[in-house]
DNA sequence: ATTACTAGGTATCGAGTAC
DNA sequence: TGTACTCGATACCTAGTAA
């Protein structure tokens, strides 16, 4: 029986070479303008040949990672998200090393939401995974805080944040996405912010937390919450 | 004639296996502390063999890059600064790539020195390197600011930033450490941070300038001055 | 128990070249 | 021009095992 040697099983670590090239591309294309590099290009940018380049570009491509478009001359090359959470994943890990947990603070005022809140937090492939990682189970209904613009950007950097992972599932049909969670105080009260992992180009941000908390907070909405995240310690 | 394919010639890039390691290092032999693992112990950790993880240990060991004791059951590994230094300059480099050049201002008062500035500032080795990257030749002498606790963490995460940099040398039987130098303006005029690579344990920095800047700024001992640093923006 | 060598396999490179 | 295939050579992995 022959060895079996190498098993290239798990979501395979990027290459150096293929996680410079992410870095270039998030210089290069500052969100939707894409590059264009030939392959050519692409190998002497990296220090590597032509073919070799090129093999990069296809891996990353058929991951998800970037996008090309092989139309004219050069290859219009563009890094999509999951390109993008790969640097962001790797800037959040060393930072914490070099900064420690991070600690965020802003403001926002209570809004309605549509009710999706209630719908989706009642599924049971969510309620399971927020009883076990969060240690509660919510209460069946979110919190929405509408922030501005600046304060929508500092909340979107808790994206590089580890954070309590929410794994997306399909159930009767239809898929529901995954979600990190980070620890919050608002007003001084525990709860967790949700960030799905898809974005909803939204103005504001959801919280659960084991209450209802306009009842605790004793807010409603247009009235102001303060609120503080802190970053999980925990570094494995 | 058989083809020549493939040259580990530049400074070799670092595996993400080894990095994933200098990582793991970075958190738990926080300065001075080393962790006690073994080879096997290593690759559980990095999903790889015991005798691959035998390898990067080796490889980072001859590199300068971690220190191992082989004395009892399990080694002892430690993080050198060379290693720190692999893991800052990445951090940087994502740093950069998702906040941007890093502008920071705090203020110092004057004081004086020991006079070394003056007997550094003169030996040839660094004159011809400040002539070449900084494109002039220091006045001889350094500006010394000291800064409040605060201040000076501040003015340390500048370890994370490209900079300019000064190699150390040999020179007359002694050795020259290298540094790393910074853009700044001093009450808006501008001159240099130098960030020696071994730091004194001191609570000042000093700043170089091609004019006397005690003169040009007309400060002299308990003066305050007001420091903006401002990160290059080269991204290459 | 460790670390580290050897053997034999896979992964990945660059050159040549088809398209 | 470009991208992407084949192929020979090398880098690198794991298993076995010596030290």
């Amino acid at each position: 029986m022959p060895t079996t040697p190498h098993r290239p099983d798990r979501p395979r670590r990027p290459k150096p070479a293929e996680f410079e090239l992410l870095k270039h591309l998030a210089r290069a294309g500052g969100e939707g303008r894409p590059a264009a590099w030939s392959s050519m290009e692409v190998g002497k940018l990296l220090g590597v040949s032509q073919q070799a380049a090129d093999r990069y570009l296809r891996n990353l491509a058929t991951e998800g990672k970037i996008s090309r478009s092989l139309g004219g001359r050069k290859q219009r090359l563009e890094l999509l998200p999951a390109g993008r959470e790969e640097l962001r994943r790797e800037y959040g890990e060393l930072r914490r090393l070099f900064e420690g947990p991070a600690r965020l603070a802003f403001a926002g005022t209570v809004a309605s939401g549509l009710g999706e809140g209630r719908y989706y937090l009642s599924r049971p492939g969510y309620l399971v995974q927020f009883a076990e990682r969060l240690g509660y189970t919510p209460y069946p209904g979110t919190l929405n805080l509408k922030l501005s613009a600046s304060d929508l950007t500092l909340a979107a950097s808790t994206k590089s944040w580890r954070g309590i992972r929410i794994d997306g599932f399909s159930a009767s049909g239809r898929t529901f996405g995954g979600a990190s969670c980070h620890a919050a105080h608002l007003n001084g009260r525990p709860a967790h912010l949700i960030m799905p992992d898809r974005t909803h180009h939204t103005e504001s941000v959801e919280f659960i937390a084991p209450e209802f908390l306009r009842g605790a907070l004793g807010v409603s909405d247009g009235d102001r919450v303060d609120v503080v995240l802190e970053e999980a310690e925990t570094s494995a």
